[in-house]
Order: C-alpha cells, then sequence, then structure tokens
DNA sequence: CCATAGATTGACT
DNA sequence: GTCAATCTATGGA
C-alpha cells in the first residue's frame, strides 16, 4: 500500500523532456521516479545524473556520432528510457531529451530508495547506499535491462514527479568517460550520500 | 580507508 | 580487434 501523500507531486510530462538536455538534467536531481510492476513498486529520488548531447556537440555522448543500432533510442521521442548494456554485463538507463529527430539523453547515476528498498535489497542482493549508489547499480534495482529500452516515462508503469529542489546543486566533469573530460554536465546534490564514488579518469 | 585487476559481451571501426 | 557513460573482490596501509 502506498503512502497517501504519494506520488509527492506531479508526473513530468512530454513538455518537461521536449527541451534541450542541458535544461533538464539538473531539473532531474531530486525528482521521483516510480515503477509500477505487477508485484512491487519501487520509487527512488534521483541524486545524481549526467547530461548526453546530440550529434558531433559532445564527444563523450553515444549519439556522437549518428544514429547507429545501440542509439537510435536517444533520438526518438522525449520522455523514454534510453536503456544500454556495457561492459559485457551491466546496464544503464536514460532519459531522451530534445525534439523528436534530435539527440540527446540524461544518464541516471544514483537515487536514494523511497519505497520498495526490500524489493531491490532482493534484486541487488546488497543493502544499504550499495543499492543505488552508481548507474548500474540503480537499473539493476529497478530491475530494467535491455527490454527497457524505449520504454515511455510519461504514459505507463515507468514515470517520474516533480519533488523537492535539493538544498543545493553541485555541478562537475562526468565520471568514467575518456573523452570531453572537461564538460562539466554532471550534476548531484552534494548532500545525499548516495551520490556514486565513481573515479575521476585522469 | 584506498587502489587496482578482472569480469564478459556487443557494438562499432 | 578494440573498447566500453561499471562493479566487485581482493590486498595493502
Amino acid at each position: 500500500m502506498l503512502p497517501r501523500a504519494f506520488p509527492p507531486s506531479r508526473r513530468l510530462g512530454r513538455s518537461f523532456y521536449a527541451r534541450s538536455t542541458l535544461e533538464v538534467a539538473p531539473e532531474l536531481v531530486g525528482c521521483v521516479l516510480v515503477l509500477r510492476r505487477p508485484r512491487s513498486v519501487v520509487a527512488v529520488r534521483l541524486v545524481e545524473v549526467e547530461a548526453y548531447l546530440g550529434d558531433g556537440q559532445d564527444a563523450a555522448s553515444h549519439a556522437h556520432a549518428g544514429k547507429t543500432r545501440r542509439n537510435s533510442e536517444m533520438f526518438e521521442t522525449p520522455g523514454r528510457l534510453y536503456v544500454y548494456f556495457t561492459y559485457g554485463m551491466h546496464h544503464c538507463m536514460n532519459v531522451v531529451c530534445e525534439a523528436r529527430g534530435r539527440a540527446g539523453a540524461v544518464l541516471l547515476r544514483a537515487a536514494e530508495p523511497v519505497l520498495g528498498e526490500t524489493t531491490m535489497r532482493r534484486r541487488r542482493n546488497r543493502g544499504g547506499l550499495e543499492l543505488t549508489n552508481g548507474p548500474a547499480k540503480l537499473c539493476a534495482a529497478l530491475g530494467l535491462d535491455l527490454r527497457a529500452n524505449g520504454m515511455d516515462l510519461v504514459e505507463g508503469p515507468l514515470g517520474i514527479w516533480s519533488g523537492e529542489r535539493p538544498r543545493r546543486l553541485e555541478r562537475s566533469p562526468r565520471i568514467g568517460i575518456s573523452r570531453a573530460r572537461d564538460l562539466p554536465y554532471r550534476f548531484f546534490d552534494p548532500d545525499s550520500s548516495y551520490v556514486s564514488r565513481g573515479r575521476i579518469p585522469h
């Protein structure tokens, strides 16, 4: 059973996502991601995200060299999910931004558990900060894989609700990339202990 | 606490 | 063939 004051506010609509990726990314921090499944509900508060821009503007973006089979969802309808598989075993999830036909996405890197912690512990086989303090950990805690690629956030079982703005918001270069290391496209709530510990490459 | 090596596979050059 | 928007175990201070 959900708490009475849940969802916390308003579900983000198509127009929220259909803007420049760099505008959307910082606004996602503090929002609440909810996934309703037949036998479980999980909700997390987003505390760390990264913007990845379109074709030619951002050397670290999957869309940098144009549309391919893997990244095609980055060019699709805003407000959908772009999930990719990496390092032979991990999935990471992004929120698609920009008008359809223009690439852009926000990687969801870390979040705080709000509801369904038991479900997440089972999926992660771990607890505490290890539940959701990294992009692949978050995806695993939600039980999402490539089958969720293209899932709509505006309608259906997966959605994002606006939440209380974080007291502070910081930005920095992105984690774990080897190109465009100077671009400050990572946004996070410095007061959350769930922010990922990702190493910054030299 | 910190640093590092290994895992493991699909996408792309 | 190379490399990846990462995680975990392990070993040392």
